[in-house]
DNA sequence: AGGAAAATTGGAACATGTTCCAATTATTTC
DNA sequence: GAAATAATTGGAACATGTTCCAATTTTCCT
């Protein structure tokens, strides 16, 4: 066949994108180029315009490309727009060089770096965000991250908890699968709350924060607990003062 | 002006919709009745279809109702949808039939109350909060909940907290607002992940409330929190067992 | 070089949410 | 009962995500 399936698509999509950067081929760096000038298109289309008017018609012809070769490239616009989210983040870089006192410290340094991206730039993340929860789709695969990343985060969060459970900072009796996925449904319902625009950008890091000292809190041991503590005062004091200042 | 303008759709859709079933003349009544028979409409096809097929075309023909009449009288697609959830739900009836021991017991009937209805009937539940999602939307208003709505809920669970704090369960230390935040973010990250199938309609329930359980056992005196650790570790069991029974 | 394989392209086509309109019908008002 | 008012209706129309196709171009293999 000389055209492109369904499945042909899905095996590209399925090719590991950070490829070592060599002999790729022309075929192959052609191709990369073009999945570049589209994620750069739908990057500038959404900072100008803040999500709206972010057509695939309009995105393939900023991009100099046809429309059908945004979808043989990335199959969807959730795609897309999915690509562009994860390009943006040199997150795992930057997440080994932390090197902090503590696991609770490293579980804290950890989320306030993701999500430091998003109150940095909310006029760049959050229609992002919402195209994201918006572009959401029929079928199965893009959740809100492929299978792979999704058990890459659970085996981090698993380590961290683990870890401090180690150190003796949170109690050995607390199981780690569901407190993790407290957190992680916690981090999730705030996001999609800033997305839509429930919360404010200033309240956005204080109350993962906060949502995650007092998660932690109930299971800590009483010296993780000092240390929860004060950052639960620290976070609600945040959130007060910009509650004060906006009323 | 004979054709409805969008305002005076919005007017429409403004009107209190459980009015006194009093005298509300012919014409009123004869809306209602499309409304009701749309509403029907949409809850057949998603119970039958599990919501993929739920267009506005076949609605209407299924309703016997012209696809203006849908737009008249509900808006949007997204607020059939709501309309439909909402009026499965005798929520706040059930709700003031509540009679339990504490302010503690009570914030957990209320989720067990409201997520019942979700647990029991997952088919039919589950593809509406797809449909909610997704059918949302371009400007502002229907975000998950109408704004009254919202400060209505929002209400309701200032005055649980305030409560739990009066009786000595809840430290008084704690600033109710941070903390409603925190619960309403975690039970919405959890409606999301079991929206989009990542979490088993099984662990729902237990998920949200070992959640709210940890919440609020941070914020407890000695004497709540001796009665919260019952319920995390009630909650942990079924957790863990659901989980191996997967396995 | 020359044929085979792989991609891109422009455009048509489809489904869907939504809006708009002119004509019609039903209800209220006087 | 007649004029005024409100709502419904069928259908056209628009934007958008997505798919499909036939023709063309580019790259690869030998």
């Amino acid at each position: 066949m000389t055209t492109p399936t369904l499945e042909a698509r899905a095996k590209t999509m399925a090719e590991p994108v950070a490829e070592p950067v060599a002999d790729l081929g022309r075929r192959e760096q052609a191709k990369a180029e073009r999945r570049q000038k589209i994620m750069r298109a739908a990057r500038d289309m959404i900072r100008e315009t803040g999500d709206m008017n972010l057509s695939m018609r309009e995105l393939a012809r900023r991009a100099e490309v046809s429309v059908a070769t945004s979808y043989n490239l990335f199959g969807s616009k959730r795609a897309v727009v999915m690509a562009v989210l994860e390009d943006e983040r040199d997150f795992v870089q930057k997440y080994h060089k932390l090197d902090v006192a503590n696991a609770i410290e490293r579980i804290f340094e950890s989320y306030e770096l993701g999500y430091g991206y998003f109150v940095q730039d909310p006029d760049f993340y959050r229609p992002l965000w919402r195209a994201l929860l918006t572009a959401g789709g029929k079928d199965d695969d893009t959740g809100l991250a492929s299978p792979e990343r999704q058990a890459q985060t659970r085996a981090a969060w698993h380590a961290l908890l683990t870890a401090a459970q180690e150190e003796g900072l949170l109690s050995p009796s607390m199981a780690a699968m569901p407190m993790e996925r407290a957190l992680s449904h916690l981090a999730g319902g705030t996001l999609l709350s800033w997305a839509v625009g429930t919360l404010d950008t200033e309240d956005l890091m204080a109350s993962v924060g906060l949502g995650y000292a007092l998660l932690l809190s109930a299971a800590a041991t009483p010296e993780g607990r000092g240390l929860l503590e004060r950052k639960i005062k620290a976070y609600q004091a945040i959130l007060m003062q910009n509650a004060a200042r906006r009323a």
